[in-house]
RNA sequence: GGCCCGUUCGUCUAGGGGUUAGGACGCAAGAUUUUCAUUCUUGUAGCAGGGGUUCGAAUCCCCUACGGGCUACCA
């Protein structure tokens, strides 16, 4: 029977094994493969081929029964979503869906002095109007809750606790003032000070003091962190899913604090525990994470979790579009582009950061516009629906170096998919600001403006700027277009050509301009001295669609009183 | 300072021993449109530097430079 299995997975194998790494020592081969019954990933050494495929399938078959893709986005409410955090939940998201497992948001608010009102919503509604709902979480329900941290507070503290009864953490009772000063003096040698394998045995804690003191120190109440016990001398290696394999060697890592003295956990140990807990089987993070994948990897193992601990995949940054260093709040306000999804009004300062949705982009484009930067398919698509990315999105794909974000390639994007859509869905979208300016047009005129303008806009909110001559006469005519083709002549012309108009009993754009050419025909005018000077007076400048579809739009009347004005005003 | 990660056109990237180093954005030119935009065509521009290994290196190795991350009782 389990034989049976093996060949199914044999032939998926087959199908999907395809990546292929190189490093230092050997050349290995990674499959990634999804089935019914979850995903699996692994490596072998090119040359052990046979003998693996002899004894790897039952080391298979458990992992594929116990685990099912489960990924999770974790941001920490402390301020709107990042465009870059909207990235890493789009890569969870597409990972998970890919894989049919979940995707769930967990709220990371363990540091309650940076806790911002309003944050938790933002996350929420942002990864909503992206499309990225998850399957469990704040907000979503499941069964794995409470998914805010602050929630899970009392868990927390057992494994902690754990952890000290077996050695791998222990009570520390250095306050801030004395952790500061060593820390101030040692800059003042030039050194960094670190709370590691070398300084521990000269700090006050369970380590150094004797543990009748500890347990007195403990028992008056005194505040007291935890903090993991880096072993001695241990090389961390591990196979990053993106970066590939990774070391580390404990001796130049510190002890962290896994437990604050207000009783909550810090990230690492919260982090490890409800990863454990909610049975994520992929860690997908930012690359700031990278440095304490060591530290988490042996969490794991201290709480004896390796077994089924997540695979850890760092992604890249999204930098500056200029200059140095990652991509701030501040690049956005300078150079006039969103750095958020949405709109953000600061709780405290009452000042508002723009935002992707507000700005007019799509949030198709803008998820398209963020999946591309820092992954790429391999081919040389890069329109893709999300159903699309779900079908073609591999981590092995993804770019190890940080991106510099490009925002005229997002607006790019948007015209894009603003071209894409139809002239009905544009005028929907049109049809309030319309009606805010108090306009009212019968949604089939709307439709047709829409379908003859859409081309030239990027926005909807262009759509005005590109069309506000259908509705409203000009107030004022470009200079440069009067300069260069208003002539002396060309007020006493029009004036007889709004006379010829008056004429025309078929107000339609094809026998306009049948009757028009005819017209300047019989007058020996040449199109050029005219053509310009009558969309000046219908449109204010010299833009837009056809002429003739544009008289035919704005109607008879209206385009000749249009042309009188602009012959009265421009003498 | 220490540790870790990275570096292909201005930007996003493909390419992972033999390629005229491919595509996209941007920019420029041309065509179309007697306007402007769209669209189409063409052009523009790159393997950070230095050593090795090799018949042959963008590709593998080492060094340097540069960029980034971490180095909090922040995440």
């Amino acid at each position: 029977m389990v034989e049976k299995k093996h060949a199914n997975i044999f032939k998926c194998l087959e199908l999907k094994g395809k990546q292929r790494y190189s490093n230092s020592e050997m050349q290995f081969f990674f499959f990634s493969f999804s089935s019914a019954e979850g995903y699996f990933y692994f490596q072998f050494p090119t040359s052990d081929f046979k003998l693996f495929s002899y004894l790897w399938p039952e080391i298979l078959f458990v992992k594929i029964m116990e685990r099912r893709v489960r990924v999770r986005f974790a941001p920490s409410p402390t301020g709107p979503l990042h465009m870059g955090g909207v990235r890493t939940a789009l890569f969870n998201y597409l990972f998970a869906k890919k894989h049919g497992g979940d995707f769930l948001l967990r709220i990371e608010d363990t540091d309650q002095n940076r806790y911002v009102p309003g944050a938790e919503d933002y996350i929420i509604e942002s990864l909503k109007w992206c499309g990225l709902v998850p399957d469990e979480g704040v907000g979503f329900g499941g069964e794995y809750g409470p998914y805010r941290q602050s929630e899970r507070k009392v868990m927390y503290k057992q494994y902690a606790d754990f952890l000290i009864e077996n050695g791998f953490a222990y009570y520390a009772f250095d306050t801030a003032e004395e952790l500061n000063s060593l820390r101030k003096e040692a800059e003042a040698n030039k050194h960094v000070f670190s709370y590691d394998l070398h300084t521990r045995n000269n700090l006050k804690n369970s380590l150094t003091l004797s543990p009748e003191e500890v347990l007195e120190r403990l028992q008056t109440g005194e505040h007291y962190v935890i903090r993991f016990k880096m072993p001695e001398n241990r090389d961390i290696i591990e196979e990053d899913l993106i970066r590939g394999r990774v070391s580390f060697n404990t001796n130049q890592l510190d002890d962290k604090v896994l437990f604050k003295s207000d009783g909550m956990p810090t990230y690492h140990l919260a982090n490890v525990v409800d990863d454990h807990l909610m049975k994520i089987t992929h860690v997908i993070r930012g690359e700031e994470w990278l440095s304490s994948m060591p530290l988490h990897i042996l969490l794991y193992e201290s709480l004896g979790w390796s077994e089924t601990r997540p695979y850890f995949s760092h992604l890249p940054l999204i930098l500056k579009p200029e200059g140095k260093g990652k991509l701030s709040k501040r690049d956005g306000d300078k150079m006039g582009f969103p750095v958020f999804p949405l709109l953000w009004k600061d709780p405290e300062t009452g000042e508002y950061s723009r935002g992707y949705r507000e700005d007019g982009y799509f949030p198709e484009a803008f998820i398209n516009m963020l999946a591309l930067l820092g992954w790429n398919s391999g081919t040389e698509q890069e329109f893709f629906s999300i159903e699309e990315l779900i079908e073609a999105f591999d981590l092995s794909r993804v770019v190890k170096s940080g991106a510099r974000f490009d925002p005229e390639k997002a607006k790019w994007f948007n015209r894009h998919y603003l071209h894409q859509k139809s002239a009905l869905e544009l005028a929907e979208q049109f049809k309030p600001e319309l009606v805010d300016k108090g306009i009212e047009v019968d949604g089939n005129k709307l439709e047709i403006i829409v379908s003859k303008i859409k081309d030239r806009c990027e926005f909807v909110k262009d759509l005005w700027s590109q069309s506000h001559y259908f509705f409203v006469a000009p107030e004022s005519y470009d200079e440069k277009t009067i300069k260069a083709k208003w002539k002396a002549d060309t007020g006493e012309k029009l004036l007889t050509i709004a006379t010829f108009l008056e004429t025309i009993e078929e107000w339609k754009a094809e026998t306009i301009k049948e009757l028009f050419s005819a017209f300047m025909a019989s007058k020996e005018w040449g199109f050029g001295a005219v053509m310009v000077p009558i969309r000046l007076a219908l449109v204010g400048a010299s833009t837009g669609p056809d002429l003739f579809e544009i008289l035919e739009l704005v109607g008879q009347q209206e385009c000749i009183r249009r042309i009188e004005i602009a012959v009265e005003l421009l003498k």
